[in-house]
DNA sequence: TAACAGTGTTTAATAATTTCAACAAGAGCC
DNA sequence: GGCTCTTGTTGAAATTATTAAACACTGTTA
């Protein structure tokens, strides 16, 4: 579900992103590390991709493999606080069936402003449960089609189609075509 | 299982008297920082006394309510150190299906030597996949009745009886009697 | 081309954590 | 005494993380 991304983010310090720069740094590959710190290669792939929120216990199991502490981990500062350039692979990804999104800048609890670049596969959806939070939010398609449903209207959006609501209606986006659906959205305050 | 608390050890850090700490300090009561933090009590609870190793997330939305980060967290040095004496209600302790451990200092992987004093109720067991580890170790019953079994040898020590054995040869504890025991036992190197 | 070894990712089953709700112990107060 | 409010702890159920095994992809070598 999609709540899981929620709460994921609000795991605060991008702990994927954090923990891959760690690891290639290092030059080990996800196999390697999982095997020195005693863990499997999935665990790895997981975190890093953010789609698990690891235990302590575990967290400072991969870390012994690096080797590293918990305290150097987390006091690392991996963008240098107020990067302003980025490059697309350097994004902080948040995925999931289908749903992944890309978000500008690193840390969004010191942000105003949430930038994401959300992509869709065919049939994926952010869920029955209509989603709400206190922001406004909008967005331009680039590819594909979505279905967008914001209170009672919905509308089926194409490349170059955008919409702008107050979050605070329930509101759904659904890939109803059979391509994947690419948006670059915004959101005011940031939706933790 | 006891297993559970052999891997909680290796978290590390004593994080259940790290947050116990933090939380006293701050004068609030389990369940007033489970509703800042938005989880429950229990949780907080489970966790101080090291019977659960949270997830980052779950963690980084207790350091929340404090409010705290989570690189402020791990970089506290709670035992200055190279701390000599300890109060009773400073041993971090480690507990689970009436076996508890207080352990004499906080952080055992800069020690050569672990010094616990062990808590059994009756019934309590270390379980029935004997315990094995690269020590060796002893041990003093304080009171109580306890059924050591060490290989092929077992033997009911009483108050003032001991122990000592190279702990890799599989082993058991288990409180036969009926009233609660009491063991200051050594392991060196640490159990981890 | 095929075969292989390396990478990262995903899925279903297993094992852990978290919650919900109840409990017991202590303090204050009438 | 009893009553009430608060504390921390615990057991069964719900939720989440971790594993084991498979997949898809890339580059290398015969």
């Amino acid at each position: 579900m999609l709540n899981d991304v929620k709460s994921e983010r609000s795991a605060g310090p991008d702990l994927g992103t954090r923990l891959r720069s760690v690891r290639e740094e290092r030059g080990l590959s996800q196999r390697e590390l999982a095997r020195r710190a005693g863990v499997t290669n999935a665990t790895i792939s997981l975190i890093e991709k953010n789609r698990s929120s690891p235990s302590v216990s575990s967290l400072k199991k991969v870390l012994d493999g690096i080797p590293m502490t918990l305290a150097e981990f987390f006091a690392l500062e991996l963008p240098p606080e107020d990067q302003i350039f980025f490059r697309a692979a350097e994004l902080p990804e948040f995925s999931e069936e289908g749903v992944s999104f890309r978000q500008l800048g690193g840390d969004k609890s010191r942000q105003k402003l949430q930038i994401l670049r959300e992509r869709y596969a065919p049939g994926a959806d952010t869920g029955e449960t209509m989603l709400s939070h206190d922001s406004e939010e909008g967005g331009i398609v680039l590819s594909g089609r979505i279905e967008v449903t914001v209170g009672d209207q919905q509308r089926v959006l194409g490349p170059g189609d955008g919409y702008y609501f107050d979050s605070r209606t329930p509101h759904r986006f659904r890939n109803v075509g059979d391509e994947i659906c690419e948006i670059i959205s915004a959101c005011t305050p940031p939706y933790l």
